[in-house]
DNA sequence: GATGAATGAGGATTCATTCAT
DNA sequence: AATGAATGAATCCTCATTCAT
């Protein structure tokens, strides 16, 4: 064992080869476990999937976020990457389009890890996969750019998105027709046919200027949600004797 | 507490009535902090803002989950009956349509449990409140019918709901325009003048019936998603040697 | 005992006699189990000696800390009161001095926490115990200030304390004489027949001015520690292959 | 295994030169770091300084314990020497006194792991360097015993060493005088002129007769620790009812 | 002989639920 | 009926020690 490699002096022994095998199963079970069962696991049910005992995940992953973090980065990374291969491969900007939410939607939106924390990670991005994500989605956006209706931006297709994510969550294990019509529905109102203006979106990131001719078909509340949900009061309601 | 009551001069315990008046401050507290914080808050939170101990309110809901279920179900079909209101409101059809989200959202998106179940609950819809939401719907698909393109379904419109719902969550507090936009998107694409069919939907609750005329536009997946998230196994992997 | 008062309308049901006894029981099985073993200790000995589970130990004390913190502020209040009462008694300042110290190291010195702390505690005096002990030095400072060296300060007697303290722990259980022969000398020196004046301390908290008539007679070091402890490097020694 | 023996040339394996390399690098991290953390110490903590690996640390030290108590002889025994050559070095036998008290001090009482274990060397010196101090120690006793106050032994002098000690840790950092001080008034109460004799030491090792004229000064307590700490039980209180 | 990865028994803390008062 | 104290299993994380390479 430890045969000496003659070859390379800078390297001592082995490079661990079976703790990488570790590391990898590791994040693989994690990736099963997390995308099954969202962040909420219990690490010990990893590290029994993976076969290595609680030390040695910690070993890896000093703290279960730092795990949960490096699923995520693959994961996202994968994500972006199948989507834009899907999106690439297309000739047809708009067959690039609905490909690129055909792939992403089909591939992730069942992992649950996932789904949680891509709203938060589009919010603060420091996960390449979604960067790569949002650079896909302006390359599919510029594409596409005389088949969207003016004023369509990159933040309204990641939002389109997550929206249709969370569609598949409910419906892609027993109607997956179901989210495959919404997305159809989905895209066709993206379409340039569609001239009356979106509401303006005050926040950096628009890139595409909207135009302004008509007011917009969407009524606003007259009555706003009064009767809404927290109607709280945060104070406990009366009593509180001892203490 | 202990309200007199006039027949039992020596006994003064109180009727029921407060412990009505309990169990409706449970109620209240509860749906409060499920909506900011979601199903995971501790018990012991509800207990403290509704003013009564913990023996009580497992009294009255002797799981968390009962209690969970009561908020969902009066939640739920007060979510419906304000959003009926504003749909039966409006003269114009496809005005109701659109007030219907406007409303349904801006009121409800932001309850957590609400919209950390509302796709389960439109799977199995042993609420109440899911199924008047339905009858809304399906009134305003029906009123509608010669806007919305052919072969949308309540089913989709109910989807859309839960879609769109969880845009809201991401968004509403920094960015509300933005799921103001997707709306406007998203109902775009339900308008009459997208000729273009929907992929059929197998499952039962479609009543509409869609027309085939014209392939979808939209691809389907050619083979993938086998990248797809769980290629589990349950099983904890061969163990290595030690011990 | 706390029999059910019918008199106070104002307190609803039982002060929960059963919680204060919980509580006590907790404080006295911590006390016992910190005397002996230390800050370390495993919470669990603790609830199991008390005779209570860990949720209501926590409940009690939310942290492990708390608890302590609690020990300790009873046990060095406790402490400094018969440290206190032992020095009133006596008439002699002298005697109420040497009295203090033999009931001060008597009663305390083996208690492992106690110890643990005393030190820090000198330093960030938040515990009412400490600053009770400074406080019956100062007096039986100033009463002894005839008898006393010139130049001693409350803090020097605070810190024989806390160093006898030391010698108490080591030689108490096998040797206790050790310790009383170490007091009687370090006592003697505190006397006031000793006219050599003491190293200046630049400190505050210096209330006693130290005359400085002749040279201290303690040499100080003519070639400092240079073989002393840490000549450490922090940085491993070589290597570093993989990562 | 497999010791390069010098019969093979092929083999260029290390020789036990290394291996004692290790030993060393592991004893002086070790040593550093016991230093400054005390016994509580990480033991991948002393691995990572010392530049080896775990197993190797274990192959020279299969139980932290024996690493722990070698880097403790190391360290006893060069207190003692550098002690003993500072106090050889005084001409006056009460210069060396003092020079050693202050050598001893200044040199050693921060090395956390000495002065942890220090009080327990001194009751069963298996440890070579107390042993030496003990000498030492016997020694300066010897040349001084005409400046000591009658009755003062080597035990005396070695309690007076570890209890200062806890006071250089305590103050060394902050307020280095406040030791001095306390040293200071220590020694003086060694002095020959102090002829109130010391309270009897029944234990063995006593070396110099104490002379018993007067009736000790200290009074000693009259009801002895009645308030002390354990009271404790060790068996679990009478359980509540429940479960 | 050396290396550092792997192990797993603790240890602190939380929280749904039960029970004496 | 109401109260909130008590329970203890579950969960994250650490670290002395062992073992495959």
């Amino acid at each position: 064992m430890a045969v000496a490699e003659p070859e390379s002096p800078t390297r001592r022994r082995a490079p661990r080869v079976d703790a990488i095998r570790n590391r990898e199963a590791i994040v693989e079970a994690a990736t099963a476990v997390l995308a099954e069962q969202g962040t909420a696991v219990d690490v010990r049910e990893i590290a029994r999937r993976s076969g290595v005992g609680m030390g040695t995940l910690y070993r890896h992953f000093p703290k279960k976020e730092d795990l949960v973090h490096e699923v995520l980065r693959q994961e996202f990374t994968g994500w972006a990457e199948s989507a834009r291969r899907e999106a690439i491969g297309a000739e047809d900007p708009w067959a690039a389009l609905t490909g690129f939410y055909q792939q992403a939607l089909t591939g992730y939106a069942r992992h649950r890890a996932i789904m949680e924390n891509f709203a938060l990670a589009c919010s603060s991005p420091d996960l390449d996969g979604i960067r790569q994500l949002r650079l896909v989605i302006e390359e599919l956006c510029a594409r596409a750019t005389d088949l969207l209706r003016p004023g369509v931006t990159t933040d309204d297709l990641l939002l389109l998105l997550v929206s249709l994510g969370h569609a598949v969550q409910v419906t892609d294990e027993h109607h997956p027709q179901r989210w495959h019509r919404l997305l159809h529905i989905s895209l066709d109102g993206l379409r340039a046919d569609h001239r009356s203006p979106l509401p303006a979106d005050a926040a950096p990131g628009t890139d595409r200027k909207p135009d302004s001719e008509s007011p917009p078909a969407v009524r606003r509340p007259s009555t706003q949600d009064s009767s809404a949900a927290p109607r709280s009061s945060h104070e406990p309601r009366r009593r509180r004797t001892n203490r």
